[in-house]
DNA sequence: TAGTGGTCTAGACCACGCG
DNA sequence: GCGTGGTCTAGACCACTAC
């Protein structure tokens, strides 16, 4: 069955076309009247999917003008904030192996109690996971879920993907996450397991993500071998509300 | 006069309403059709201002419910990507200096040229700051403005906002750009510029800044200190079109 | 059942780019 | 002057939440 909206179809036939080189680089798209008269819908319809488009990174809109497809050959793959492992192997393809080193119940860390509000249980399951691309290590992922929305973790979900067990399995609504990435000095431990030689520096990103219904379910902690690290992201700039950048 | 777009003004004043307590954390927002009769609107405009807030994490929105007020405080300043030294000075209340170490014609780099197009002009001005917080000196920051888009920078803008003087003065259309995060070794002249003692490791954030007419016009490596730096954002789930996290 | 947000329509007027 | 995207309206139906 198709359920999918009508304007989510229509942003994703336009992605693959542009993605396939029917709509090239530097051109323009149809008016959004014509588009309208393609996909057999109104005009606001196919500017709800061109919204999509645009915060995506693949077209920018011209006032006057049209829709000018832009090189999105240059974003390839990492399209826009991918940080975790996960993300990457799901988009690129790579020799990517993960290694399960602690599966085990543990309270969630007293600072990030201070910081998602000191009347939840902080009951939670503690993954720590190894990725290895090409035998070499490159990330440490630290994941603690809550056992107020996750009640276990299942061992081979924790050698996959946790969001699939989540959404698919649990069908939880994964709505945000607040990220924040800096760089900072590893204890021994970390060290050894990712090799970490001249300088004990890794670059830790650390998320809180939250349901749709605002309840606080994980932290992540993804410590990263600095010299495999990179962060893509596409911005638009904002006015007035609020600044972006 | 006030030429503002009412869904603008709508999205400002909650936002405003918001920050200074109004609507306060955990509770709801009037509803949709409640708002619309308050600003005077149809119901279209005030969801076109919910969902600015939405994006800039102020509200989550559920179906059924209404829209929860985000516990923005957790967010305070760094409300969104916020990563260079302009947009954190900008926003926080900091004892910042900023020192001009250069202001000269310097062509774009061959690699950078590579990504935006060899059928461009390289002239370029060249821009190197030295960015300083209570006498530490925190990034530095090289931009390279293209000449047939920003044909001269005064030594007074240099001293100041690069983007002020380019969007008030020059009238430019700032869009969109691509941001890279990485951690790399850095040599002698930045290392002292820097104090980089243990490691000569720093944190860089590069940019390619693109015009409203999606002309390419900046290249900026900014260049920072990595115990002091930090990367803040508010990132939502994305579904079938294209995964964002 | 009543109220909410999510989607969609069919119109309208405006500001802008371009010839 | 024409076509474009940007804004806005007044309605409609649906899926979901809560009671």
């Amino acid at each position: 069955m198709d359920t999918m909206q009508k304007y989510l179809s229509i942003a994703q036939d336009l992605t693959n076309k542009i993605k396939h080189g029917q709509y090239t680089e530097g051109t323009l798209l149809p008016s959004e009247t014509i588009l309208a008269n393609l996909y057999g819908t109104s005009r606001a319809t196919v500017r709800k999917a061109l919204v999509e488009l645009t915060e995506n990174g693949l077209i920018q809109k011209i006032k006057g003008k049209g829709s000018v497809v832009l090189d999105t050959a240059k974003f390839t793959f990492p399209i826009s904030g991918i940080t975790t492992f996960t993300e990457l192997n799901r988009n690129q393809q790579m020799n990517a192996v993960t290694t399960v080193l602690a599966l085990e119940d543990r309270p969630l860390p007293a600072e990030i109690m201070k910081q998602v509000g000191r009347h939840l249980d902080p009951a939670a399951t503690f993954i720590q996971r190894l990725r290895t691309v090409d035998d070499e290590a490159i990330v440490v992922d630290e994941d603690y879920l809550l056992k107020s929305v996750v009640p276990e973790v299942p061992e081979i979900v924790a050698q996959g993907s946790l969001y699939e067990y989540m959404e698919d399995t649990l069908n939880l609504n994964i709505a945000y996450a607040t990220k924040t990435i800096t760089v900072e000095p590893m204890d021994e431990a970390i060290c050894a397991k990712l090799h970490l030689e001249t300088a004990n520096l890794a670059v830790v990103v650390r998320s809180l993500t939250y349901l749709n219904d605002t309840t606080f379910f994980q932290y992540t902690r993804s410590i990263h071998r600095p010299d495999r690290f990179k962060f893509v992201d596409f911005a638009r700039r904002k006015h007035l509300v609020a600044k972006k950048f």
